[in-house]
DNA sequence: ATGAAAGCGCTAACAT
DNA sequence: ATGTTAGCGCTTTCAT
């Protein structure tokens, strides 16, 4: 006894029993104040005609969609499908699906999705930014919209309710006082585009490291570009060239450390004993690659989790604060002549 | 002067222009039959009033979400998150958004999902099955429903509008042919349940290229089981341990290949000398490990923006057919004693 | 305990 | 060229 369309209604069970839409409504979900029998003769019905609630009906009259937005730059990069992994579980435990959308790094893809999700599609953001955005104007007009956002890895202050990062700036620290208790004192750095956040703290570690060991770097220690494996083994060939070359690198990305010691093994240089390398993000290949690739975790899937929690909090109404994780060093061979 | 509660509809445009809201609604997307002079009046003031369609009220109107669910496994392997790439590309292209949710491998969780989504959130389904599943009346119903469902990889033939895969069985039996050319007699095979059809047909491809070079294999070449890479450890801890031992191994998995290299590794078996080791799906990692793992590329984007284009082709109301990609083999040093 | 009716925001058939 | 009206499917006052 189906309605034309193939969709039964609340209507159609209505119809069925002789009573109104507004009693199936209640009896549906329990509301008090109907009469047991009546309750389970709808909900018998509901089962007999194969009813199902129409979602958007639902959404429309509730104001809320029950779903949250992601954007990320890229979703097959390891750390970032590791944290939506983390979004995902966090959200549907909350009862949340999951809308994903790539920015490919593009600032107008960035701003386009932007427009298109906060039509009422889903009842929050959470996202990392493109590393072309360097203007966050788009950002900060859906929140005065009223839609919460959390930022994610890479941030900027001010610009959303709340945001989840690690303590970039700490790890590179870290990670860079390693390499010198190492032994290492030409250490260069290959960094990303410093207006990105994470880049640049990693890059302030990397300074403040070398500073508390007296080493002053020269200017052409420290480059910035892409963070492709590509970009790694340009970068190499460059290094090997030099008349004075470091006897470690610090590469902000674990691709371009990847590429490093790629061309590493192809022109025979010997990591770490000749040069040491590291990298950051713990990919999955660190601990793959030949020799193993030193490199900080960031705990993707935690931040993705947090990420979700802080949205589902603010959406509740709730305040919600920033949260800054502790990084983990994680030392392999890449960077360990001796026990440290 | 937005209504209450900060939203801003066409009756505020109509209000404040006294026109209708049909008019509004009209002029706001170039509808014939609207003076030239009224729409630049209406889109002017929805400019200033910050005038944003509602999504959930058009999408009610429409009967149309103008979303796809997809629904995986896992998020975080490489070869399911560039499916996922290239579905999210696709879909884009055309207006769609993508719902993602995770079963976990899980068949009751793919259930749920299947049912939390069937609810007027998604137009339509792409999914790769849990390896769990070995039951589709929850896909059946689905689609009996009304909602069209397109499968990918992980398939079962019957349960959906269109189903896109790569050919695993002629992958594998290309795969094989080749380590038998390299010399290898004692193939022996690690295979993924057996329900699941990927894992199935790469094992009859495995015996029919043993077949081919007049070969039966003893019941213990072949073995069925999880697909982490611990699993490959112990598997291949059990090889070693053998009287005759293989010196070939053909992995259902990359992951199940890289344990087994590890393994290999601590234990100083030479590869591919002693013994030759083959995945399957071509993960990053596979160029990556020392030696390079030889394996099969299933050309995991290219397969989700099918999968993407075939289901909103039959939203469409276009016929739609299964399609069968060609895989590629991926030759390199883990199978390679001589040319081949 | 139940029903009638309004309305969420938008669209479109049917007026005028 | 524009307005009126009905309705998408559901929830929720306000009656009874």
């Amino acid at each position: 006894m189906k309605s034309e369309n193939g969709k039964v209604s609340i209507y159609d069970i209505a119809k069925q029993l002789n009573v109104s839409a507004s009693t199936v409504s209640r009896a549906l979900k329990d509301h008090s104040g109907i009469s047991e029998k009546t309750r389970e003769r709808v909900k018998q019905t509901a089962q007999n005609l194969g009813y199902r609630p129409n979602q958007m009906a639902v959404n429309l009259k509730r104001g809320r969609s029950y779903t949250i937005g992601v954007i990320v730059p890229v979703i097959h990069r390891n750390f970032f499908s590791s944290a939506i992994d983390g979004i995902e579980e966090e959200a549907n435990e909350k009862g949340y699906d999951v809308l994903i959308c790539q920015s490919h790094e593009q600032y107008l893809k960035e701003k386009k999705i932007l427009a298109s999700l906060t039509l009422g599609k889903v009842d929050g953001l959470i996202m990392s930014m493109a590393s072309q955005t360097q203007d966050y104007a788009h950002i900060v007009e859906v929140r005065d919209k009223g839609m919460p956002v959390v930022l994610f890895d890479r941030v900027e202050q001010g610009i959303a309710d709340a945001a989840v990062v690690i303590d970039d700036y700490y790890g590179a620290y870290q990670l860079v006082k390693h390499m010198l208790a190492q032994g290492n004192r030409r250490i260069f750095h290959y960094g990303g585009l410093q207006h990105v956040s994470v880049w640049r703290n990693r890059y302030l570690g990397y300074r403040a490291a070398l500073a508390d060991a007296g080493i002053v770097p020269e200017s052409h220690w420290f480059t910035t570009g892409e963070i492709r494996q590509e970009d790694g083994e340009a970068y190499a060939r460059w290094i090997m060239d030099l008349e004075e070359k470091p006897d470690g690198i610090f590469c902000t990305s674990d691709y371009v450390a990847l590429g490093v010691l790629t061309e590493c093994r192809k022109r025979g240089v010997r990591v770490p004993e000749e040069m040491a390398v590291c990298g950051f993000a713990n990919e999955a290949f660190c601990e793959v690659v030949q020799p193993n690739l030193t490199s900080v975790d960031q705990s993707s899937k935690q931040l993705g989790k947090l990420a979700a929690r802080l949205l589902i909090d603010k959406l509740n109404g709730l305040e919600v604060n920033d949260i800054v994780l502790e990084p983990r060093l994680v030392l392999r061979e890449s960077s360990c002549k001796m026990i440290d």
